[in-house]
RNA sequence: GCGCCUGUAACUCAGCUGGAUAGAGUGCUACCCUCCUAAGGUGGAAGUCGUAGGUUCAAAUCCUACCAGGCGCGCCA
C-alpha cells in the first residue's frame, strides 16, 4: 500500500523536477497521528529548504500535480498546511490488507533482506556454579527475541549460549570447596551449596589462594579439573531445566573453557603482530591512543583473562560461521570490554571486527535504586519469580474455571507466567535500567503479557463460534475498525524498525497497541450476527495472525482459551 | 577526575534517525456484564518533558554547560 503513495509522489515530484529515489520518499513518509489526517503523510519542509519556497505552497503544488482523486485506491488526497495527506480508500485497504495477512499467514511482515546470511547471537551466558538470576534473565529474553527478529528479516541466526565456565571465580570456588565443601550438600542442592561456598570465600583474605588455584586449574591440575567438571555438570543440569521452562533453545552451547588450549596461539599471534607489550608485570595491548585504556591479555602470573578468551572465540566463530554480523547480548557494564576486544581484533587485521556488535542492556535495580549483586549474596532468583507469578495465574484461572483439571491448570498457568515475565522485561527499552518490582511482574492487568494473551483468546473465541468464509464484502467501516486496520498495516515497518535498532521493545509496544485496539473494536463492534459478519471474522483472523507473529518475535506463547 | 548511559503525570515506563493537539499502565475517581471471555471497555482528575542556554520555519527528540541517578575506568567476568 505504501508503494502506491511513493509512486504517486515520485511522479508529481518529477514534474517539479525533483529527483528522489523510492527509498528516500519512503523514508520521508509519516503515519499521521490520527485517522482523520489520513493514512500516510508527506511533509514538505525538506523540500522547502531545497527550493527556498513556502512548505505550504509546495504541498499545494504537489497535490495539484498528483491530479485526480478519488481513485480505486485513494479516497482522497488533501493538503493540511505543509503536509500532503493520503487517505486510502479504506474499504479497498481493508480488503487488501486482510487478504494479504490471511494468505501470507506466518510470513506476513517477513523480509528477505537478510539473504539467509548468518548472524551469530550470543546471549544468556550464565555463570556456572551460580543460580540463574534476573540478571541473566534479561540477556536470555532479549537475546532470544533479537535472534527471532533477525530470522524474520531473512537472516539465519545462530543462537549461542556461551557459558561462563572458566575464569578466576573458579579459583574462589575451589578454595571455598576445599575449605567449606560438603559432598552430601552438593548432591542434594548443588547450586545452593556452591553459592554458599562462593559467598563465604569471596573475601580479600582468600585472594591470593584463589589466584593460585585458578592457575593450577589452567595448568591442568588433576584434582582441580575434576572438581571443576563436577561443578559444571551440576550447573548444566540446572540450566537445562531453566531453559526448558522458559522455552528457549540454542543452536550451540559452548563454554569459555573450550578456548583454554588456544590461549597460547592467540598470545603468539598478538606477539607476531607486535601488539603485545609488558606493563606492570602483565601483558597488554595498549589502546591509549584509541582512548580505550589497556586491554589485559595475560596476568603477571601467566593466567589468561576474559579478553583473551573472547578474542579466541571471536576468531574461531568467524572461521566456523563466516558470519555477516555477530551480536553479543551482554550487560552495559561490559561496554568497555567489548570496545577493547573489537579494537584489538581490528588491529590484528580482522576486517570483520566492524561487524561485531555489543547489544547492551540495563539492569534490574532494587527499590533503593541499587544493583542486585550475587557477590553480596543479594539477588533475585528466577525460580522465585516464576513460582510467584505461576501461583497467581493459577488463582486467577480457578476464579474463572473452578472445575479445571490440574494438568490443564498447570499448563495454562505456566504459559501465562512466562508471558508475564518475558513481556514485562521486553516492553522496556533494553538500554535502560529497570526498577524491579515483583508486584509489577505478577500483575495481569493493563500493559502486560497476559493482556496480550487475553486479547488473542477473545479473538480465538469468536472464531470458534462462527463459521468464516474466504469470501467477504466490506461494508461501511466503524472508526474502531479503521484504527485497527491502520495499525495492523504497520507491522512490516515495525519489524524492520526493531531490527535496525535491535530493540525488541518496539515489537512489544506494538503488540500492546494492536491488542488494545482489538479490545476497543471487540467492545464496539459485534462480529457474530452483524451485517459485516464475514468481513469482521476475516479482520479478527488477521489480528490473530499478526499477534501470533508478534508473539513469535517476543518468544511468548499464546492460548486459545484462558 | 575521565568516559558511557539515563532523567517525561503521584508511581513504573513508551515516545528520542527533529515535525501536526506529549502517550500508556498502575493508583485515584464515576460508569458499563439479559450482548462474541469484565485478565475487558467508556469518561474524569493528574505534565515547567531535570535546569539554563544554543541551533532550527519547527526541539521531549540535536548541541553545550550545570544538577541528579546508574555503570565503567589494569591483573573479575
Amino acid at each position: 500500500m505504501k508503494e502506491l503513495v511513493v509512486k504517486l509522489l515520485k511522479k508529481a515530484l518529477k514534474e517539479k523536477r525533483i529527483k528522489l529515489k523510492d527509498e528516500e520518499i519512503e523514508k520521508l513518509l509519516e503515519v499521521p497521528p490520527t485517522a482523520d489526517m489520513g493514512d500516510y503523510a508527506f511533509p514538505c519542509f525538506f523540500l522547502a529548504e531545497r527550493l527556498k519556497e513556502e512548505p505550504k505552497q509546495i504541498a499545494l503544488e504537489i497535490r495539484e500535480k498528483i491530479g485526480n482523486a478519488p481513485t480505486t485506491d485513494f479516497e482522497d488526497i488533501q493538503t493540511a498546511g505543509p503536509y500532503v495527506n493520503f487517505f486510502f480508500n479504506r474499504k479497498s485497504l481493508a480488503k487488501k490488507l486482510v487478504w494479504e495477512v490471511i494468505t501470507k499467514k506466518k510470513d506476513f511482515g517477513r523480509s528477505k533482506i537478510g539473504e539467509k546470511k548468518k548472524i551469530v547471537v550470543e546471549f544468556s551466558a550464565p555463570n556456572i556454579a551460580k543460580p540463574f538470576g534476573i540478571g541473566h534473565l534479561r540477556s536470555t529474553i532479549i537475546g532470544n527475541s533479537i535472534a527471532n527478529i533477525c530470522e524474520f528479516q531473512g537472516f539465519k541466526p545462530i543462537r549461542l549460549n556461551y557459558l561462563g565456565d572458566w575464569g578466576a571465580q573458579f579459583g574462589r570456588l575451589l578454595v571455598g570447596y576445599k575449605k567449606f565443601g560438603d559432598e552430601k550438600k552438593l548432591q542434594k542442592n548443588p547450586i545452593k551449596h556452591l553459592l554458599e561456598i562462593y559467598v563465604k570465600s569471596n573475601k580479600k583474605s582468600f585472594d591470593k589462594q584463589s589466584a593460585e588455584e585458578f592457575k593450577k586449574l589452567e595448568d591442568g591440575d588433576k584434582e582441580n579439573v575434576m572438581l571443576w567438571r563436577t561443578f559444571k555438570e551440576y550447573s548444566l543440569e540446572e540450566f537445562d531445566k531453566v531453559y526448558k521452562e522458559l522455552g528457549i533453545k540454542f543452536d550451540k552451547q559452548l563454554g569459555e573453557s573450550m578456548y583454554n588450549k588456544k590461549m597460547k596461539e592467540i598470545i603468539k599471534e598478538l606477539k607476531e603482530k607486535k601488539l603485545l607489550e609488558k606493563s606492570e608485570g602483565a601483558q597488554i595491548v595498549n589502546l591509549k591512543e584509541h582512548n580505550l585504556g589497556a586491554c589485559l591479555i595475560e596476568k603477571s602470573d601467566g593466567a589468561t583473562l576474559y579478553a583473551t578468551r573472547d578474542l579466541a572465540s571471536a576468531i574461531d566463530r568467524h572461521s566456523k560461521y563466516n558470519f555477516e554480523k555477530m551480536i553479543y547480548e551482554v550487560g552495559q557494564e561490559q561496554k568497555l570490554h567489548f570496545k577493547q576486544v573489537f579494537k584489538v581484533l581490528e588491529l590484528m587485521g580482522y576486517k570483520w571486527a566492524k561487524n561485531c556488535i555489543h547489544v547492551e542492556h540495563g539492569h534490574y535495580l532494587g527499590k533503593d535504586g541499587k544493583k542486585f549483586s550475587t557477590r553480596k549474596g543479594k539477588s533475585v532468583f528466577l525460580k522465585d519469580i516464576l513460582n510467584e507469578t505461576k501461583s497467581l495465574a493459577k488463582k486467577e484461572i480457578k476464579k474463572r474455571l473452578p472445575k479445571i483439571k490440574e494438568k490443564e491448570l498447570e499448563k495454562r498457568a505456566h504459559k501465562i507466567a512466562i508471558a508475564a515475565i518475558f513481556y514485562g522485561d521486553l516492553k522496556n527499552n533494553r538500554k535502560n535500567n529497570i526498577v524491579f518490582d515483583i508486584k509489577k511482574f505478577v500483575s495481569f492487568e493493563g500493559d502486560t503479557g497476559p493482556y496480550i494473551q487475553y486479547s488473542y483468546a477473545r479473538a480465538s473465541s469468536i472464531q470458534r463460534k462462527a463459521e468464516s468464509s474466504e469470501k467477504f464484502k466490506v461494508n461501511n467501516l466503524d472508526p474502531q475498525e479503521i484504527e485497527l486496520i491502520r495499525k495492523l498495516l504497520q507491522f512490516p515497518d515495525v519489524v524492520s524498525k526493531a531490527y535496525n535498532s535491535l530493540s525488541p521493545s518496539i515489537i512489544a509496544n506494538y503488540t500492546y497497541k494492536i491488542s488494545k485496539l482489538f479490545n476497543e473494536f471487540y467492545h464496539a463492534c459485534p462480529v457474530i450476527g452483524s451485517e459485516s459478519e464475514m468481513f469482521r471474522l476475516a479482520l479478527v483472523e488477521a489480528f490473530r495472525q499478526i499477534i501470533k507473529n508478534c508473539a513469535y518475535l517476543l518468544g511468548i506463547e499464546l492460548l486459545e482459551k484462558m
